[in-house]
DNA sequence: CATGCTTCGATGCATGTGCAACGATCAGGC
DNA sequence: GCCTGATCGTTGCACATGCATCGAAGCATG
């Protein structure tokens, strides 16, 4: 992209609309299957990497606003999915974990995302490596820029 | 990402963190100066490409639902940014154009863009064009898949 | 022209979302 | 202990979003 401004080659256009097609395409997964949505999908996914997660941890680290970590969390407690209890050590953090049922969820989630993953893999053949790194670069970038509180701003959608 | 699901490796979630990162970061430059939604630079940027554009080719080509594009059109209409007429060849057409107000608008914005776009590649370093090649391989992948009708899901997050 | 089918854009409606409170809890100073 | 300020999760509210639907218009066949 020289001088002229061109939308089509414009970056975070781009990675805007790669990342809508990849969400679409891997949500019929939980979708179609377990009747998840994205943001509880996305709670699903942190619990499976660790035990057990604060509401907190999870709205920090990624593109979640608090209550939508919060809402989604209640919709998998109600469909018995995942619990909810008050820390021990700060009573102000709630720590989610799997339930049985939610984890033989997880167990099959985890497999269609391993071979989700792969198969994007080999789309991005070679260069699979460098694309990772671009997204470090520019993510990384990112968090050079943001130090005290948030911005407020919000979500991708 | 080998055989246990690793989110932090998992593509689809990746990209639509850092696609939501790029997003907000420059979505400052038309939210502060300009108070745009982010559909509504959208539509914008589309119209800094071609001096007509049609609520469907806005639509068709990227992830906006229809009628998304269309309020956002209305509202755009109402600051008087654009300008919104039946077409004469097909008068089912809404066609889009920027007003004078509008195309001094789009000027600032897209000096800015290009500014935007130009501190990008260089976080990229020169890994940009691998990356690039990547999101072209991920969306022409998809893009394969995609065929007769479009499958109704939409828009990310 | 008449008929049936498709496409485009707008809109009603239910739901999701971000943001700003708010209560509860914690940490520190005194 | 008491007070002040900060942090965490929830909730109210206004607004955005997606989906289904609708009317208007095109397009094809006869």
């Amino acid at each position: 992209m020289p001088d002229p401004f061109v939308l089509d080659g414009f970056l975070p256009y781009r990675v805007a609309v790669t990342a809508g097609r990849l969400s679409r395409e891997f949500s019929r997964v939980y979708q179609e299957r377990f009747g998840l949505s994205r943001a509880e999908w996305r709670v699903m996914a942190h619990l499976s990497q660790e035990a057990e997660v604060s509401v907190r941890e999870i709205h920090a680290r990624v593109d979640m606003d608090k209550s939508k970590v919060s809402r989604a969390a209640t919709r998998l407690e109600e469909a018995g999915i995942i619990t909810k209890r008050i820390s021990d050590s700060d009573r102000r953090l709630v720590v989610l974990g799997l339930t049985d049922k939610g984890a033989v969820m997880m167990a099959e989630l985890a497999e269609a995302a391993v071979a989700y993953h792969a198969q994007l893999i080999v789309r991005l053949g070679p260069g699979a490596t460098a694309f990772l790194a671009g997204l470090e670069a520019l993510g990384d970038a990112d968090g050079t820029q943001r130090h005290a509180g948030h911005t407020g701003a919000d979500q991708g959608q």
